[in-house]
DNA sequence: CCTTCTCTTTTCATCTGCCGAAAATCGATC
DNA sequence: GATCGATTTTCGGCAGATGAAAAGAGAAGG
């Protein structure tokens, strides 16, 4: 069973203990039962029974027929979230730097946003005086959208979409990155000023993002088969 | 920004309030601030600013140069223990009672205990009269035993190694199962009486351990290559 | 059936830990 | 410098969290 530090500075007591008891529950390999976590954390099993009941009315714990502790439903599907979004943040920002670095255009990363929308998660902005604005934390309308495209899986055999409204002077090209079961869980784009944007530009941008989505996808453990070759 | 439910009855409280602002955190796909935290959950700025405090000593959260709250390192590792062991507690009860049905001996999944020894997870017994017993949630030493070899990876080219020490009367047969990163999570068994089982015994129960452990092993997202073909 | 035991939950009185309002701090902008 | 918004800290009050004890629940044995 595991054996914890004592309390922190500055901490909330109660929430203190909750967590030791949720670390102890899902890192347990022994015997997983109220008595044996109020012992492995050193609470009364008064204390032990309301903050597991707690932990168990938000579903991160539930108590099978043996009377042992084990993750609940929600523990797991917060826990997918973590493992996923966190992942692809962090993986996202040399790569965004590179395709700066290949391009000289601003680069980012698009996450499903709320309906119909896409937010810009992360942004390296162009390095020239002339550039496509830093959104960071704004959304964009998914539809219409490069980003909003390859969200949706919208894109040509060569894996990437561009985007050039007419009521706009922003050429967007996108691709998206895939997960460990194939999903898209987001997409890298470069915008760049239409002005100075040709179609040469636009192939070349397009297989820098797509080489750097497979890049992430297969990072972010994506199957072989859905990422296609190197 | 998610919205949450009100506080269930006999909950604590401030661990209620703590684990709805986690909740925030890992699923935000929008702005994560400690503002926009509060404002989600309905706390006051100087509750939530305490209560993320503490969730961030325990390192499940992390809070970035923008402000914003994203998954701590501790919170992924907690996730990866739950996605991991769970599952595989799951995923193994109907292997194990059809390994029952085709050997009519008593099957075990075994996963690491404290240090040298082996934890008796999950069993499920032998129809027959004269059987080994049910050790669920007991320990037995990992040196010497067929389930200890296994979560060494000590296994034969057929995949399966096999126990028959000289002051015990138990013959026991056991396969790895393996992880999608290709780590031994642990090790399907069958133990059986020695005074009737032959050796074409345990070439069979190798077998069909070897089958199912490949099966959990697939299920849990092994590589392919690491698993062997079907 | 009853008794005994262990584990768990609930009750209850206590007190201190948690709370929110307010003040202070911090960083960015003009 | 001043202003503003976000965040942290201070502080007094009270109710929520606590542990001891009682009650409840289930299993085992006679």
């Amino acid at each position: 069973m595991t054996s914890v530090a004592p309390s922190q500075e500055g901490s909330t007591r109660s929430v203190d203990r909750a967590l030791r008891l949720l670390a102890a529950v899902l890192e347990s390999t022994t015997q997983g039962t109220l008595s044996d976590l109020a012992r492995a954390t050193e609470l009364s099993a008064a204390t032990a029974s309301r903050l597991l009941a707690t932990l168990a009315q938000h579903d991160l714990v539930v108590r099978g027929e043996d009377g042992k502790y084990r993750s609940g439903t929600r523990m797991r599907q917060l826990a997918a979230a973590a493992l996923r979004d966190n992942a692809l943040y962090e993986l996202v920002g040399p790569h965004l730097i590179q395709l700066v670095e290949e391009t000289s255009e601003t680069a980012s990363l698009g996450v499903p946003g709320p309906p119909g929308e896409v937010l810009y998660l992360r942004q390296v902005p162009s390095p020239r005086q002339v550039q496509t604005a830093v959104w960071t934390g704004r959304t964009i309308p998914r539809d219409g959208t490069a980003l909003g495209a390859a969200l949706d899986g919208a894109t040509t055999p060569r894996g990437f979409v561009t985007s050039q409204r007419p009521d706009s002077d922003v050429t967007a090209v996108a691709a998206p990155v895939l997960g460990h079961n194939g999903e898209i869980l987001g997409a890298i784009s470069i915008n760049a000023p239409a002005y100075r944007t040709t179609d040469a530009d636009v192939e070349r941008y397009g297989a820098a993002l797509v080489r750097h989505a497979r890049e992430l996808s297969v990072a972010l453990g994506a199957p072989q088969h859905l990422v296609g070759p190197a």
